[in-house]
DNA sequence: TCCTCGCATTAAACCGCTTTAATAAATTTC
DNA sequence: GAAATTTATTAAAGCGGTTTAATGCGAGGA
């Protein structure tokens, strides 16, 4: 008993079939009350829990969620996917899913790097985050999986998307720097091809143009392809090397925020007092750089758990949920930004 | 066909029975090689892959392993826990054997926070990292379900162990710090009760010994139950309150040593020109500070790998693996240790 | 009173694989 | 060449659930 109370010791303590068992397990209709006390007491005495291998194998469900990363993106230093990933998976236990994590490499090829589980059909539906390679995407098509995307939206499609509203984000960011007097305002931005960049890249075109700023070509430094620290050092060294005056700089993730804090620190350059730097993401490493990084918050739980929410809903009504969804950004102030130099 | 070719499909079209293709599909003896040709044909053919719920019902295997962590270690701003589950997650596919990953609260009870995997006895195995509670590790005892425990060895017993060598590591950190001239190192270090930390500890005396130094009570601060950040700039606080002079600390992990510099840079004290700093881990943001840390550094990946190498062995030979394993450390010297001030 | 209908319950088939025990085929032994 | 072994193959019984179709039963309608 210890190891393993069945179905059947279940019926027949309640002194039922192994079906009505099951539909009482399953919530499902015509059960009478009296009886389905009497089955629940039977489960609890017995401390019964459904194997799932059983109902997964009868159902023809898994009760598994793939969750799908490039391996590039998790190993990342900032904790930005783990947190997804939390918010998926505590989220999931509401509606009793398992999460199967797993990464897949930028290259992908079918062929070799198909998740298993997928070979397998061993979900139910996947979630996917990070810049996924398109094969895959075709791919995810063919097999008619319910699918979500997190902050990533694949070229052939719109629906199903819950993206932080890097619109927005980006567009309180460059306010805050126009508010505290700044004219002449530089994005540095890797990967550009990543549409939440290219998002944050039109917020801050957006609210340069409500404020009647110019958009100038020469303040824009989006050519890198990652978006690590590394690569923000080499922007704002590629945007200081053109000579174009700028008095503070938006980069599209701390990471490169960071990377641009150093080389401004290396130029002699001080912070804030002569360049403000603004990042997005709110990842840790921002709370501990000198001065400390003013950037938008994102609520990357919310984010997973939402995700997951639409996934189960889409398997719940069979139905694909049209359209984006997004989660709320904010800003945070903190010490590298202040009034331009007089 | 296309979503589903069962063992069914490929024993007819391999003019054999089911038992048959399942035998070649578990590599098992005695069947001829021509039919075990004749089967693999027909299974390419087919496109055909083994249900994963049907196996695990009838073989009353999972074909999975549980990876637990506590929710504060994982969601920690360095990678460290996500390495280790990468480096299981890959090796895990050689094995054929998919990875729940879940957190548990440090304020863990059984009745309630028992990860539903345990409970439905969908795993065949688990792996643990981050401080698990005890609580929690008595009650896998009664499970009877093997484990093994990465960077953490619970009070009750000995076995089942993957570590790294936090004891060489400190020594090797200590040592250089000796190497450079440093008489007076002090010790920094959060959440004793860690049997990593603890080792570290262990190893920053031994060094000492060795060397013929003593070893100063006031130079070693270990109160904080924690090992943030924040907990390193407090750390280096409580020391420098003392009025014991040092000339070097070892902090027993980056985080803190990062929060140490903090502190001491606002102390006006240069690294490492009057204080020399080393960490442990290897974490990003180590590479980010100013000056680049020095620290020891952990194949995380290979942790996890071996752990869950581990795992299968014990699982497939049905025993206990007595002892601990421990994977390497290395010193990476980087910008924060100097020789001490003349 | 007899029939029909809706609700509660259950018998039995099934999900797709593994495994045991029995059978058939091949090989060795004498 | 027949008996004794060994090796290869398979029929059939699960694994622990879900689901379909059938059954029993009391209430309402004719």
């Amino acid at each position: 008993m210890r190891l393993g109370a069945t179905i059947k010791d279940v019926a027949q303590k309640a002194k039922v079939s192994e079906a009505t068992v099951s539909l009482v397990l399953n919530n499902k209709a015509n059960v009478r009350e009296e009886t389905r006390q009497r089955v629940l007491k039977a489960i609890q005495q017995l401390n019964y829990h459904p194997r799932h291998m059983a109902r997964g194998l009868a159902s023809r469900k898994s009760g598994n969620f793939g969750f799908i990363l490039t391996d590039d993106h998790f190993s990342r230093a900032e904790p930005f996917y783990t947190k997804i990933f939390l918010g998926i998976e505590f989220e999931a236990r509401k509606y009793n899913y398992y999460i199967l994590l797993t990464t897949v490499p930028r290259t992908f090829h079918p062929d070799t790097d198909l998740p298993r589980f997928l070979r397998e059909r061993n979900v139910d539906g996947v979630l996917l985050a990070g810049h996924i390679p398109q094969a895959l995407c075709e791919h995810l098509l063919t097999l008619k999986m319910p699918h979500v995307f997190i902050d990533f939206s694949p070229r052939h499609k719109q629906g199903n998307v819950v993206m932080m509203d890097n619109l927005l984000g980006a567009t309180l960011a460059v306010r805050h720097l126009i508010e505290l007097g700044h004219r002449r305002i530089a994005f540095i931005g890797g990967d550009i091809t990543h549409p939440s960049i290219a998002a944050r890249l039109e917020g801050y075109k957006k609210a340069l143009t409500e404020a009647g700023l110019p958009i100038a070509e020469e303040l824009i430094e989006s050519v890198e392809s990652y978006t690590a620290s590394a690569d923000g050092f080499r922007a704002a060294a590629a945007l200081a090397g053109r000579a174009a005056p700028f008095t503070a700089i938006f980069a599209a993730n701390d990471a490169m925020a960071i990377g641009a804090m150093q080389f401004l620190r290396e130029q002699g350059r001080a912070i804030p007092a002569d360049v403000s730097v603004v990042g997005f993401d709110d990842i840790e490493a921002g709370m501990h750089t000198q001065p400390q990084l003013t950037t938008i918050r994102v609520d990357k739980e919310e984010l997973g758990a939402v995700a997951l929410r639409r996934l189960v809903e889409m398997i719940e009504t069979k139905k694909e949920l049209p359209g984006k969804v997004f989660t709320p950004v904010e800003l945070v102030v903190r010490q590298s930004t202040a009034p331009p130099p007089a």
